[in-house]
DNA sequence: CTGGGGACTT
DNA sequence: AAGTCCC
């Protein structure tokens, strides 16, 4: 056998190894940072707390928990699921740091052998204090429970290999209580064991999926060639046999730090003056931390996170370089003026290496970092660096313990074999069944016999779980009662011990059924979208998903057709004619797309005339003209019952559902009410939203007369006139968005004379014409804005109209005018690849307009609203009925319509 | 419109 | 220096 192949054979992975020499102990803190705040104020005990670090909730303790607050969760949401929550701010870790030193210290007391992993995991190889007990005491002799009191040793766990593990097991198990009761003692920090598998992170994760993997069966299960195709020989004998259970990861001992260092971020920072402030406060933090270390620095290294929405976060540049010693002529306790003048001179060297400061940028962190360290140089001595020296242990294997809580199933990995503390992997469990269940167990289908009694083992009173008794996946009564008892099962390497009747290998298996994505960061909330399988929020509430969700099917066809048109003159005036229907000047409407000009929008500005309708007229207006025209809207001329029509709405609520993926802060509300066949839908302005129009700053008027003024100029009006805001000339359209017809009336700006038709049927002959600031092309955050949002929202509006072009105009801050640009609809994709696809708007809409017409369905009697609450959250409710009362903006539909609407004077 | 670290490998 | 893993 090829040594590169993994091996399967008799000694391979289907047999258990013979000899386990090796006792490991693993913990791990309960929500570490948590717990330290609740240990400085134990006030904060019986309260939610999260720990925040900017915008996100890194961790809670147990009582936020068990209210839906989740690791990870965006502070936002964290606040929505739970509003009482106490928030701590954890973005300084010096408390963390102590406490966490504090902890491994009590570890160290025991052996050297400790490997930190984080700041609240510790691997301690008790193998010697193990084999001294063993020694001392007669094999048979031991005392101590595996798992809690109550069970004696003696039960019939069997030696899973014949190597005498049990017994290192149940002395290991002595030796991680005592330890955990003497961290307790020492730090008020209780402590448990918990890992999925290791090894697999984000990357490897979403490469596996994509071959369809997600399971650790079905990782066991694939074929070594396909894994080929994508990983290098190493790494999937790696993924094979940590999918088997084995892991032959030594533990290692850490010595001191490698590094040290510090970041900030923020949203941006643009500016060298701030730079400097920043790395200035970053760099004295960092010598206190360095005092504390008290090694002197050889090397140190900046880092900056430049703004890419392509590359979202993560992507860190980084520049490094030595440091001169004679920095630290009396150590690292007392740095000079002068050394930390030329520390900070070196910082924004190579920052500056990094940077580009004479032209813009825009940083979203900054970091700096001391990345090699040496003890001080002692006199007389020479040089030498004292590493913590990893000298690799051999080989062993790990041993996942899967049990089973009579809900969920769980894999433990106990740390490099050996270990076989079956006590630690309990306290996995109870972990797990609070908070970990979720993202890395899947329920069975049965729930399977309840195994363990916690609740009077000694393990229940070291550890400090309020929220175990709420949990309802608590571990419930002892009752290992029917048939064999406890079995150990090998299969693989992986001791199975269950607690139940059935077959080991019908348990094994079903544990294999263990979740391997761990998936990074966004264990709770995951970045706005939530574990999908999870709904906690019930049915009135649509879950908005990722853009990737909606992008699957292809999009929908949409036959266009224009049924009518009317126009609104100044006085807002509705008339059925096409008086108010402009045209292009044909020299803007040149082919090459790109035009110069020379435009000046505040001319004639004193004779502007503001918009002085209010904004439900847009509906009202249509609403008259259906009643005027309804003959067009019918489908059989004997008995009108109802429109041809699914939806009727401005094409503004259509808009903004097609952008709800993409503009995750944007917040509405729209009603809706059924009548006769056919729901409506408008807008819905709430009473803070009015009162917040009424103060608009004078420069959104300001913008909003220029938009009218380049019409004005675009088609062919007298510039030293004034513009009027009120005249409208709007197209009734039928458009088709998957099963759903929809009647719209969009504005419409102006026809291209060349093309235009007079019985036009559609709006190809139109032309949308936009004013739009012009965008600074150096700075990549703008420019993205512009390629996401505009030309997302133009597309969009000319999609929905069928309308084949959009003229721009791009103004400068003054409102000048310099160039315009042509942009065909159907280009508009091409020019914003990556930030939005067509596809994903319109699947969205249709599946929110399936959202509405099942909800309004359920009740169609009543007023209905949808209100997006938050980027995830659009919620359903029914709005009360107010009788008698003049609440016009509370009804959809206004009366006269709905007793017009089909009735006799109608048909005149 | 995005924590604050740190270790190891490439 | 960047990427991947881990908490
Ligand atoms: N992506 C992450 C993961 C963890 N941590 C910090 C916060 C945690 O408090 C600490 C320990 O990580 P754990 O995964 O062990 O989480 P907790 O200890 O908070 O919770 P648990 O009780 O589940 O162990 O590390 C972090 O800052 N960022
Ligand atoms: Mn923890």
């Amino acid at each position: 056998m090829k040594s590169d192949e993994l091996e399967c054979g008799s000694e391979g992975l289907l047999s258990p190894p013979h000899t386990h020499q090796r006792t490991v102990l693993h913990l791990d803190a309960d929500c570490f940072y948590a717990q330290v705040e609740m240990v400085r104020q134990p006030e904060l005990r019986d309260k939610p707390l999260g720990i925040k670090q900017k915008n996100l909730v890194v961790t809670c303790n147990y009582v936020a928990r068990s209210q839906g607050v989740k690791k990870c969760m965006w502070l936002k949401e964290a606040m929505e699921v739970l509003p009482e929550l106490v928030l701590v701010d954890g973005s300084d870790l010096t408390h963390y740091r102590r406490f966490s030193t504090q902890i491994s210290g009590v570890a160290q007391s025991l052996t050297h052998r400790v490997e930190r992993l984080g700041l609240d995991e510790n691997f301690i190889d008790v193998t010697d204090l193990v084999d001294e007990y063993m020694n001392t005491t007669g094999s048979s002799d031991i005392e101590g429970h595996v798992f809690g009191d109550k069970e004696p040793v003696s039960m019939d766990l069997v030696d899973p290999c014949g190597c005498g593990c049990r017994d290192r097991l149940v002395a290991g198990s002595l030796v991680a209580k005592q330890l955990r009761e003497q961290i307790l003692k020492e730090t008020g920090i209780t402590v448990c064991a918990a890992r999925s598998i290791p090894g697999i992170g984000s990357a490897t994760f979403s490469v596996l999926k994509d071959l369809g993997i997600s399971t650790v069966q079905e990782l066991q299960d694939v074929p070594l060639k396909l894994l080929r195709t994508k990983f290098d020989s190493k790494t999937c004998n790696r993924l094979k046999k940590v999918s088997n259970g084995i892991d032959e990861t030594p533990v290692r001992k850490s010595g001191k730090a490698q590094s040290v260092g510090l970041e900030d971020s923020f949203t941006k920072v643009n500016s060298v003056a701030e730079v400097k402030v920043k790395y200035q406060i970053l760099l004295e933090r960092l010598l206190k931390l360095l005092k504390e270390d008290g090694r002197v620095p050889v090397s140190i290294r900046v880092s900056v996170r430049k703004f890419d929405l392509a590359k979202r976060f993560g992507h860190r540049e980084t520049c490094q370089t030595p440091i001169s010693s004679s920095l630290f002529p009396d150590g690292v306790n007392n740095v000079g003026e002068n050394a930390r003048a030329s520390l900070m001179k070196t910082v924004m060297g190579l920052f500056q290496k990094m940077v580009d400061t004479s032209k813009d940028f825009h940083l979203t962190l900054i970091g700096v970092a001391f990345n090699k360290l040496i003890e001080r140089v002692r006199e007389g001595k020479n040089i030498s660096s004292f590493f913590g020296k990893h000298t690799k242990e051999k080989t062993t294997e790990t041993y996942k313990y899967t049990m089973d809580n009579g809900c969920k199933r769980l894999c433990v990995p106990l740390s490099p074999e050996k270990s076989c503390d079956g006590y630690e992997s309990i306290r996995e469990f109870e972990q797990i069944s609070m908070d970990k269940l979720n993202d890395k167990t899947l329920l069975t289908s049965e729930p399977l016999d309840p195994i363990l009694d916690l609740e009077s083992t000694d393990c229940r009173r070291v550890d400090n779980t309020e929220a175990h008794h709420q949990s309802k996946y608590r571990i419930s009564t002892l009752s290992r009662s029917k048939g064999s008892g406890p079995t150990v099962v090998p299969k693989s390497k992986i001791i199975l011990i269950l607690f139940s009747s059935r077959s080991g290998r019908e348990h094994s298996l079903k544990a294999q059924h263990i979740e391997i994505g761990r998936g990074g960061r966004g264990r709770g909330a995951s970045n706005f979208y939530h574990d999908r399988r999870v709904d906690d929020y019930g049915e009135d509430v649509f879950r908005v998903g990722r853009p990737s969700d909606y992008r699957q099917d292809p999009p929908i066809v949409q036959p266009l057709r224009v049924v009518g048109c009317y126009s609104v003159d100044e006085d807002r005036t509705f008339g059925h004619d096409r008086t108010v229907l402009k045209f292009i000047e044909p020299q803007y409407l040149t082919k090459e797309g790109k035009t110069k000009v020379n435009i000046d929008l505040n001319r004639g500005w004193g004779k502007n005339s503001p918009y002085t309708g209010l904004a439900e007229d847009s509906s009202i207006n249509l609403y008259q003209w259906i009643l005027n025209n309804s003959e067009t809207l019918i489908d059989s001329d004997d008995t009108p019952t109802r429109l041809d029509v699914d939806f009727i709405c401005m094409r503004r609520c259509l808009t903004l559902l097609m952008k709800i993926p993409y503009n995750v802060k944007e917040k509405w509300a729209m009603q809706a009410e059924y009548f006769r066949g056919t729901i409506y839908l408008v807008y819905y302005a709430s009473p803070e939203e009015l009162e917040q129009k009424k103060s608009d700053p004078p420069y959104m008027k300001k913008i909003s007369i220029w938009g009218h003024k380049f019409e004005q100029f675009m088609t062919g009006g007298d510039p030293d006139e004034g513009v009027c805001a009120n005249e409208e000339f709007r197209c009734v359209l039928k458009v088709k968005v998957d099963n759903f017809s929809c009647l719209l009336a969009p504005e419409v700006d102006g026809a291209d004379p060349e093309l235009f038709e007079e019985d036009f049927k559609d709006l190809s002959s139109f032309i949308t014409v936009k004013c739009s600031k012009e965008v600074d092309t150096t700075d990549a955050f703008k420019v993205e804005c512009f390629r996401k949002f505009k030309l997302h929202q133009w597309w969009i509006e000319n999609k929905l109209s069928g309308i084949p072009r959009v003229v721009v105009g791009f103004r400068t801050e003054e409102g000048q005018i310099y160039r315009l640009e042509n942009y065909d609809t159907d280009k508009l994709p091409t020019l914003a690849k990556g930030l939005w696809e067509p596809s994903v708007s319109l699947n969205i809409l249709s599946s929110f307009l399936a959202f509405i017409k099942k909800k309004v369905m359920e009740a169609p009697e009543a007023v209905h609203r949808f209100e997006r609450q938050s980027p995830i959250v659009i919620r359903h409710s029914i709005v009360p009925s107010v009788r008698g009362a003049a609440e016009g903006s509370i009804k959809v539909l206004p009366d006269w319509y709905r007793e017009q609407l089909f009735s006799p004077s109608d048909q005149e």
